[in-house]
RNA sequence: GGCUGGGUGGCAGAGUGGUUAUGCAGCGGCCUGCAAAGCCGUGGACGCCGGUUCGAUUCCGGCCUCAGCCUCCA
């Protein structure tokens, strides 16, 4: 049985999709006007694994992603750099699909974007209005008038009368509430923005995303997600917007990751604490970096620092080295009950750290194996590998894995040291070996001498 | 101030009303020319105070504390 936790009642339910066997799923994705920072990967990354899992367990999942690509920050992005617009969206769009494709991550199926829903987000904004849920202000912008919507602060348990005692935003005077935001605003001078019935000018964003969500799946549909800090106002919002218009219920299941610290804070722009993914791509491999984001729960807070990375590279290595010298098995059998305790585990809320603590048992009993059975050493690493690429992980041949980064050069170097060694040690000649071994250390790399020959592995 | 979610062994990180998480690090042993890797064995924990219970890290209450959201933010 699938559990999983729901934002909006804050506990885990039983999932049970809308469709037999089909599952939809939005995700708030990226606004394009900067790289990507690891805060986003870990979402990113997040309901990558989600949607792996799910299709694993045999659901057809419709995976959606949208991307803001019209936005007051773009906007002043292009202002900045002196750039087109265009030219600016462009250029985030691609350094995303360039990270996530790193990253390993199944690329959307659907991928729908602000600027081509034109028509989709200019007519619910006009069904709110109708529905009287929205009013156009004197200066064109159109408004969603909060206190209408019964339901507003259920997702986000907001009491609207403390919400106004409390508010910080400054007061725009179109507004009746200051609550109130924007579904459509017009455009000053210069500013990209399309034809409507109030004229000239572009969406709120909260907007978009209930009219591509419901564009792209239904009214009423399976899970939406996103990153912690949507669920304020953005996912709020998307609520009242979409189940005003449509007097259906949005969304069964609300998902949300945990944020991702960084010296103690919340990585993110604004803060100026954060490391973009091509950043730490320079210093660690993809594959670590994902199973550094997958190796604590989804929903938990996650710190991200060298020394966490390092744990993750340790980790993995564990595993290569136990699939290391492994034959490719046909299948997979021998599994006892690994697969049904992975299973489980994931089944309950994503739990992908239990899941990895049985993908460690089954390396223990590989490498236990290895010694008195390698057939069945075989086929459990097939297993391993298997369910290790349910999570994106233990895919990259073991070899690759473990000599690191290393360009050609360094690994021509570094295999001639190896061959020096080996001569000297058939020569039983220790101390040149011994000297060898020393030159390798310093390089990052670390020998392992066994029956079989002279293998290695980077350490750092 | 309001609303969420946390506080677990040296570190990371799951989980459970009484019995091993798991990984890294440590300790002893096997293996090795010495190492490394691996294997065998091993020590070490549940923020504080009450309550419920035969028994609580796990349930309940209070407190302290950390982070997130309440403003654009994944």
């Amino acid at each position: 049985m699938l559990q999983i936790y729901n934002t909006l009642t804050k506990q885990k339910e039983e999932f049970k999709p809308l469709e037999e066997g089909k599952i939809g799923i939005y995700v708030c994705g990226m606004t394009v006007y900067d790289y990507c920072h690891m805060g986003h990967a870990r979402m990113l990354v997040g309901f990558d694994m989600i949607t792996r899992y799910l299709r694993y367990r045999g659901y057809r999942v419709t995976y959606v992603r949208n991307i803001t690509d019209v936005d007051d920050k773009i906007i002043k992005r292009a202002a900045q750099e002196g750039a087109e617009f265009e030219e600016v969206v462009k250029r985030y769009i691609q350094a995303m699909d360039e990270d996530a494709q790193a990253l390993k991550m199944i690329p959307p199926d659907l991928e729908p974007r602000a600027t081509d829903h034109m028509a989709d987000i200019i007519q619910l904004i006009q069904t709110l209005i109708d529905k009287g849920y929205a009013y156009v202000a004197d200066n064109g912008d159109v408004y969603y008038e909060v206190s209408k919507f019964q339901n507003y602060g259920k997702l986000a348990r907001k009491d609207l009368t403390k919400m106004r005692a409390g508010v910080r935003v400054e007061v725009i005077t179109e507004k009746r509430d200051p609550l109130d935001f924007a579904l459509w605003k017009t455009a000053k001078p210069g500013e990209p923005s399309w034809p409507s019935p109030w004229g000239r000018g572009r969406p709120g964003w909260h907007i978009e995303c209930s009219a591509m969500s419901m564009k792209c799946l239904h009214n009423h549909f399976d899970i939406h997600g996103g990153g912690p800090d949507l669920v304020f106002p953005h996912h709020e919002n998307e609520i009242a917007q979409s189940e005003a218009a449509t007097g259906e219920k949005f969304v069964n299941t609300w998902m949300h990751v945990g944020s991702l610290l960084f010296r103690d804070e919340k990585m993110s722009k604004s803060l100026g604490n954060f490391c973009t993914i091509r950043e730490a791509l320079k210093d660690f491999s993809p594959e670590v970096l994902r199973y550094f984001l997958i190796s604590s729960h989804y929903r938990s807070q996650i710190n991200f620092s060298e020394s966490a990375i390092h744990s993750a590279q340790q980790a993995l290595a564990r595993f290569y080295t136990s699939l290391r010298g492994l034959e490719q098995a046909i299948d997979d059998i021998n599994m006892q009950d690994y697969e049904q305790r992975f299973q489980a585990a994931m089944d309950d809320d994503f739990n992908t750290p239990e899941a990895l603590a049985v993908l460690f048992e089954m390396t223990h009993e590989i490498n236990r194996l290895k010694e008195i059975n390698l057939t069945q050493a075989n086929q459990l690493g097939a297993g391993l590998k298997r369910l290790g690429g349910v999570l994106g992980l233990l895919q990259q041949d073991p070899e690759t894995f473990l000599h690191g980064c290393a360009n050609s050069a360094e690994i021509e170097k570094i295999t001639q040291l190896v061959q020096k060694r080996v001569e000297a040690r058939q020569n039983k000649d220790w101390q040149v070996a011994d000297k060898i071994r020393d030159e390798l250390t310093e390089l990052g790399v670390e020998v392992e001498d066994s029956a079989e020959g002279t293998i290695w592995r980077r350490v750092r």
